[in-house]
DNA sequence: TAGATTGTTAATCGATTAACAATC
DNA sequence: TAGATTGTTAATCGATTAACAATC
């Protein structure tokens, strides 16, 4: 019915092609092709232009796509064209991790604010920010314009940040936390858990070797 | 043909399985349904019955599953029901952040060793372990009888890095470097990758608010 | 017994892939 | 022109779900 309902599963690979351009990119390259993207990802080469088609038509026959080109279209397409803003809940070790780690702000996104509820932790200089009370979240929202979020408390108290955050109108979350959260539909969500990735793994392991 | 061949999708939705039943524990429950372990991850229930019907029958009509013994019969599956050592290579910012990570031991998982190929970090003490030269990856691989990895180093590096788990005997990679590892089918290998989360909400998100 | 819930089959749905005309 | 590669259709494949008998 809707000709706009791109499926999920293809919006998910998109990032995954805008990196594998952007290596491709830095090795020199100017041009390349389905089949070279597509092997880069383990993918088919017919996945990756079927996948493009839902957009546009990005490659000429004969010759493949430009690589700048594609690259500028996809991040048109994913809104990663400009700087979006996000806030960071949780001052602990894990918060730390995220606030220390490059690959936020090299993607196309800044942490403009850190969030706690412990007394102890509010007021302390974090990076260069200062962590600041959870309570007041949706001022902090409002001045910078803020829709995404990270959470990065205990797992305790995940729910509750989740909640405090959709009232306060955030958009999209990415929760370290190792719970599932239910909220609104309009609000969307990713899980990021190391763990799960290994405990799927180990399904395939030989016990005897390890 | 291979009555054995369980899809990879199924295996991957076992430990969250495993993690709600966990939660549900917590709670004081002792018993649950198909219906209830469904709601909180935002399946159906049948999903989670046929899921579990891969593996045997753990249920009982009219009542549910019994939480515990639940637990029990996924860690067995899942090969959880016994302690995994890893080792991690990098001993960056990230790698510190993983090595403090708690989730880790809990999920069942040990961090043995820590290597790196810098000399200015290899002897150096992070949390309880020294860090070691990577140079000694297959002995210290041997010494601890270890089939699993955690690459925590820069996404230029990375490839190498795998290359040499793999050759050193390695089955299973959790990589957090942001590119995709070709490797052979018998090395099983996870990706942590926080932005490519983000950059597919984006999609999503109407950019006037941000 | 009545109600609840499992395990499983068959139907449906949706994603991937094979094939190929178009065209650079 | 010949070779390469796109964009797209139709076929295939595989995953999800609806339905229900079995049974606690």
């Amino acid at each position: 019915m809707n000709p706009l309902a791109i499926p999920e599963i293809v919006i998910k690979r998109l990032p995954l092609y805008l990196r594998t351009l952007r290596l491709l990119g830095d090795e020199g390259q100017a041009v390349t092709s389905s089949q070279d993207i597509g092997d880069r990802l383990g993918i088919s080469a017919t996945q990756v232009r079927k996948d493009l088609s839902y957009f546009g038509e990005f490659g000429k026959q004969g010759t493949g796509y430009d690589i700048q080109y594609l690259q500028q279209q996809l991040r048109e397409i994913l809104k990663i064209d400009r700087r979006w803003k996000l806030v960071l809940i949780g001052a602990g070790d894990l918060g730390r991790a995220v606030l220390r780690y490059t690959g936020f702000e090299e993607g196309g996104f800044s942490i403009v604010a850190v969030l706690d509820k412990d007394e102890r932790k509010i007021g302390k200089q974090m990076g260069r920010l200062k962590v600041a009370d959870i309570a007041r979240l949706p001022e902090v929202l409002r001045e910078h314009g803020v829709q995404i979020a990270i959470i990065a408390v205990p797992a305790s108290n995940a729910k509750e940040v989740a909640d405090a955050l959709v009232k306060a109108g955030v958009k999209a979350i990415l929760s370290y936390a190792p719970v599932s959260l239910s909220l609104p539909s309009h609000v969307h969500v990713q899980h990021i858990d190391p763990v799960l990735g290994l405990q799927s793994m180990t399904y395939y392991l030989d016990p005897g070797q390890g």
